[in-house]
DNA sequence: TATTGTTATACTCTATAACTATA
DNA sequence: TATAGTTATAGAGTATAACAATA
């Protein structure tokens, strides 16, 4: 689930030479009307400026938000089955498996055979990826920092609760 | 730009029978670390689940958010041409195309040939656009009401200010 | 030369089905 | 029968190149 849209391309465009700036900047001289009070279009724009600024702060650690997140939650709870992490970072097993096996290859994070169960992988973070942690952490923290210094600290502390409650409860809300 | 993720697909699936529900809801069984206190994770979140809400909401009228958007710029400013709602919207023109032609071929929107540039089509919205975006409006008024039931008028108002903000000026912010 | 609308194309992300090997 | 990991595949969104008509 937690991904996308700023997305800067990867590979290099096979007829396309070089990308420029993804998610081009909205025109700020029409009138949006009623838009700008819809809270969809609102926290769209806010998600897509600051999966920008995360991409340009990670660009060079070449480590998308998504293999952030997953990094994450080995760690905090190293052992887990791929299942498992998938699950709690919302995305599908099948969508997983490849973004395992590019940390893998990276030595970012170890598959082990489950002894009791050899269906499944239980994943760990390497040393090296314990060390990258450290890192991504100290660059994403710059990153927070600068997004509290545009809103201001006060702003920016309060956005978590709300936003996380709409995170948490909108989906289960009954439609009419 | 403005637009995606949660996605409910469009077609129906030709090797799948039929989406059930679309970015599934992470499990809240797992210890995410510090992820919760990134803004992007956080905002991310809460971004799908506005948009899977949109998207239930405005179902049975068979309109996505970026065409909400389309259509409320072109009846904010008739007669624009396609690029420049493209821009206002954040939308590459190429890939405005199609969705101009879908909403002409629905009714909603008129191209009309400008007399001073023969290269431009100048847009506006049908009467039955009009009549259309009324009752839009009336959905997506209801569909604001269901966040703000969440986490409560006050939090939902102060919600715009910070994030209006953060999508208007993080892009230009000097990396470092 | 530059721009408008357009087509074609590539890449990413997401969702589903189906397979295998286990349980 | 059910589940874990995997593969294959389809659809949607987005970015770039290139073209014809026009400026």
């Amino acid at each position: 689930m937690v991904d996308t849209s700023a997305r800067p391309k990867r590979k290099l465009p096979r007829t396309a030479p070089a990308a420029a700036t993804p998610e081009a900047v909205p025109s700020r001289g029409i009138d949006l009307g009623p838009l700008s009070e819809r809270l969809g279009y609102v926290l769209r724009r806010a998600q897509i400026a600051v999966f920008q600024d995360f991409f340009a702060s990670f660009a060079s650690l070449d480590i998308s938000p998504a293999q952030y997140s997953a990094i994450i939650v080995v760690d905090a709870n190293p052992g887990l089955s791929q299942t498992q992490v998938a699950d709690a970072l919302g995305i599908q097993k099948s969508n997983f498996v490849a973004m395992v096996g590019l940390l893998e290859r990276r030595g970012i994070v170890r598959r082990e055979a489950s002894p009791s169960d050899r269906r499944t992988y239980r994943l760990f973070l390497t040393r090296q990826g314990r060390v990258l942690l450290r890192e991504l952490h100290a660059v994403a923290e710059a990153h927070e920092r600068r997004i509290a210094a545009i809103i201001g600290d006060d702003a920016y502390a309060a956005l978590f609760a709300p936003l996380t409650s709409i995170g948490d409860h909108l989906r289960s809300v009954p439609r009419d």
